[in-house]
DNA sequence: GTCTATATTTGGATAGAC
DNA sequence: GTCTATCCAAATATAGAC
């Protein structure tokens, strides 16, 4: 599987040769399917998205959206494999002219509406403003999760992500609660 | 200079050609100077911790230390180079074989235990005990920096790292001074 | 559809001239 | 010390056989 090369080396410095082997074909097989190797990618994120969507299938709203973060955490550190692919091709992405920079931009720009919005129920605010201190917010609760993933690549044993991530959560909805009382 | 193509490019994808290139001399040039393309990357990564050990001769302590962290993210926001150099080589780091990983696991171990030693300095709870939640904190500390950093290479005008920094300190110190009390 | 063979380019690295 | 020239390996991609 493609996704396991993409995974394990990125995508600069993984080969088709590599991702053939893996598949048990040739070189030119890979190619013949997807026409080039940016393709390839764009259908190994898609694939990624679709297989992740078929489990959600309704977004649950405010803090269970929230705890269900905390959750992917928790099965993130089961799923080396796929944590190291988004980690690592987010990275690459800020590089010029890479070939997920839109794909992370927009993937970027939804989550931080979701948790955004998440965060809004969650302190019951409503839709009344849209408080400078949600965004805040919500853009650290993904920083966060994004962070500690590549800290837990290096040290698995030092970091919790679940925990740290959910001491963030709680720690900033406090904050938001307390605030415009 | 070398350091501005792997903050381009990151490692795999930067060329001993186009850092030639941009410093003026041929690629054989280059290799003359530092043996292999792997010994420059650890070059580079080298001149940057003595140039940045250069400007903070004392380390702070406590909640000085904190502040110092959101005044570096907002310097950062004027050195796109050398966040985009750490974030992508950070990331690429944890994939199989990569030169810069054992750079990356002492930085971090190194980070963790200051950051840590400042929370717990911070909140007077001098070293009394070594408190799992202090060590979550300051992981999640290190990893909203990081988070945010790739966030706002995507979309500077979406992210204010330093902003969003200083929520999440002050958050986590508020929850840290509370509970134990 | 998947293979073999190959074209084409580019990468890192070395040898030796100046 | 920096250059030119070159080597070798690897990468993406294409053409055409089966």
């Amino acid at each position: 599987m493609a996704m396991d090369t993409f995974a394990a080396r990125g995508y600069n410095n993984a080969s088709l040769q590599e991702i053939a082997d893996r598949a048990g074909v040739t070189q030119a097989g890979v190619l013949h399917y997807f026409r080039s190797k940016t393709l390839l990618l764009a259908s190994v994120l898609q694939l990624r998205d679709e297989t992740d969507t078929d489990q959600d299938l309704e977004r649950p709203r405010g803090l269970a959206f929230l705890h269900h973060l905390v959750d992917t955490m928790r099965r993130n550190a089961e799923r080396e494999g796929i944590v190291r692919l988004y980690a690592v091709l987010s990275a690459e992405s800020t590089t010029e002219g890479h070939p997920a920079q839109e794909y992370f931009r927009e993937r970027y720009e939804n989550l931080r509406s979701d948790v955004a919005a998440a965060l809004a129920e969650a302190c019951e605010l409503g839709e009344v403003r849209a408080d400078v201190n949600i965004d805040e917010a919500a853009n650290a609760i993904i920083a966060v999760m994004d962070g500690l993933q590549i800290q837990w690549l290096l040290a698995p044993g030092s970091v919790d992500m679940a925990a740290s991530t959910d001491r963030v959560i709680t720690a900033l909805l406090a904050e938001l609660a307390d605030k415009p009382a």
